[in-house]
DNA sequence: GATTAACCGAGACGGTACGTCACGTCTTTAA
DNA sequence: TTAAAGACGTGACGTACCGTCTCGGTTAATC
């Protein structure tokens, strides 16, 4: 997930230690109240039932409140969903293996939660046209590689994976198969695919 | 693309052995008009321009009889891209390096020329809450694999790949990374990356 | 009710002296299913509800074949109306004010009959904008006012009427109240009412 | 006309001495160029051709500024001819026939310059169906009465009116006449025709 | 008996208007 | 200055009927 710097505040705030901004301050609970509802409209009903009518009704506040802060349904989906802190750890198991079994074995049930939802399709759509949300996409998924990078990295220092080996490109062998199966083929996602998949790389 | 069938009718007229339809017949002027201009609105505009509204005004057509024909917007347009056949031709080079070769030049021109694009994404989102969609997304990824299936195959019969293989699996490997960094990454797609990404799985 | 042949036919069959036409024959169980169907919808749901289409997939019959027999909806009501012969009668009791009981006794159900029945009022719209309709009207209110006219003619034989009251004029004021509040004021019509009017007319 | 509570608010602000609602009031100017443009497309094409998709575009204004002030189509009529105020004064002649006299010249001229027009046709339709239109309609023909209503009570105080003689009643055989005439028998509405009226009741 | 013209059902066609929804902005009062 | 409330113009939605027009298939009178 994106720092929440990259798209919440619409007007910056940027440190304390500037002057203190005048007039009425914001309020936190609102923020609170609106990420609150959002995430719960996202759950019942995917990205595409969200409205900033319904959120606003929701959190019980105006939507100007909502569009002071967040520039577009997407920022504000972007962010509630960031405050789920979803980062995948890979625990040093010492092997390259190892490390892939245990990280795969969370990807695999991160996907199959996934099945059905529509958010991160809906985030990739709204990438297209909004190149705020491109770039805080992109700032997401780059956050989600790296700990697959770093494990990578000890094993091409173990030796493990061949010197001349673009771990970048290796990332993507290894995790685009499960994004074209999940929003392209519509194809299964188990631990035969991982099997498989990880004999065909190694 | 999915073959006319799966998402053109509302009413299936099955098969030509039914007794011929009563009642006045559709007019085939009618489909071409629309998705002509279907088409043409999606290379203006995208998906998301896309207005049930603006095609009819456009084929000079009523809105009714796009419904008529078409359940959604995403029926449409995924009737529309596939009346133009894409799919890649793999011409036969007898290496597997070769065809593979022929076959990444093409997907990474239809790429560069697909950046910005939102159709694919659109549909994709479309697919997470239209079943029908859903299938012929399914279909049309699935016609696209085709020819890269017949190479491997031809491959796996030179002894090129070996036997133990699962070539699905493996189209995946070769497919999937595209996918991911054109939708997700946002990162470059260029013949180095072909390059690097061949490298690791051969 | 008009005769049958002002809104009727379309095209005009006038007399049987006319060498036949040629061709197949109108179904004359079109024209009944069409009118039955007609006055079902009517009484089930107004004027107003009432819809060509509806009352085509009513009758199990083709659009054009009601458009063959009525220009308009307004002249399918009139004359599925008409088939009911609703003509009041007065029967001569020897006295004005014995016929004009016997003939306001029959008003009153009437008008009590039809409280909320849009029908009326929705001729009397469409005879605005069309000139058929408003014929069509003036005629079936026309031949209603015959033996109101027939009983005040003979009163004025019998000088219960003076000679020079205008008869027309005296059935506009006998019936005119009971319209104005049928139609405009919401206000009773029962037998009080027709007693202070009779008390104020003679 | 009825006030303009009666139809005009559909969230009722029922008097100024609750709190001033809160939020983004209401636009007068909304108000009164859609009822400009209501009056204006009345006048030029009746009710009939009198749509919410018109008026909106013609007043510069969003449909949904309509449906929030009004419930219906004919709600928005009622409302629009309410604003001229139509209401026939009577000045006080000293005499009924004198008074009667100047009311009729005024009504006789109302009768034809209406000739034609479908909107009172229309409303009574709607009236048939919409219980909110058929109260409208009643409180406006209600106000329409009550100058000729002062007008007989001056009359029967002078004597001129007997004792036992229903006014309301009386105004019904008053007006139902010209009612009826212009409604349903397309019959001439002329000064003869007001002539052999009094002539008849008094 | 073949021809022919009008009829029939079904339903497609270009339109128009409907009433609803959500968008993102703006305008008020109150804190 | 922020907040809640909600009005605002815009524009698309999917539906319902309109009256007309093809279709294939009757059904008689005429040739």
């Amino acid at each position: 997930m994106p720092t929440a710097t990259t798209l919440t505040p619409v007007t910056k705030d940027s440190a304390e230690t500037e002057a203190r901004r005048r007039g009425r301050p914001r309020d936190v609970r609102c923020d609170q109240a609106i990420l609150r509802a959002t995430l719960d409209m996202l759950i019942e009903g995917g990205a595409v039932n969200l409205s900033i009518d319904g959120v606003a009704a929701r959190a019980g506040v105006g939507k100007a409140t909502i569009y002071r802060r967040w520039s577009s349904k997407e920022a504000l989906v972007l962010e509630a969903l960031g405050s789920d802190d979803s980062m995948i750890e890979i625990t040093d198991t010492g092997t390259l293996r190892g490390d892939l079994d245990s990280y795969f074995e969370v990807l695999l049930q991160r996907f199959q939660a996934d099945q059905g939802s529509d958010v991160l399709p809906h985030l990739i759509e709204a990438a297209c046209y909004d190149p705020e949300v491109r770039r805080s996409l992109d700032e997401y998924t780059s956050n989600r590689r790296k700990p697959l990078l770093a494990a990578l990295q000890r094993a091409k220092r173990r030796g493990e994976i061949g010197n001349n080996v673009d771990l970048d490109v290796l990332i993507d062998v290894l995790v685009g198969p499960f994004v074209y199966r999940r929003l392209l083929t519509g194809g299964k996602v188990d631990r035969v695919f991982i099997r498989k998949l990880l004999d065909i790389v190694f």
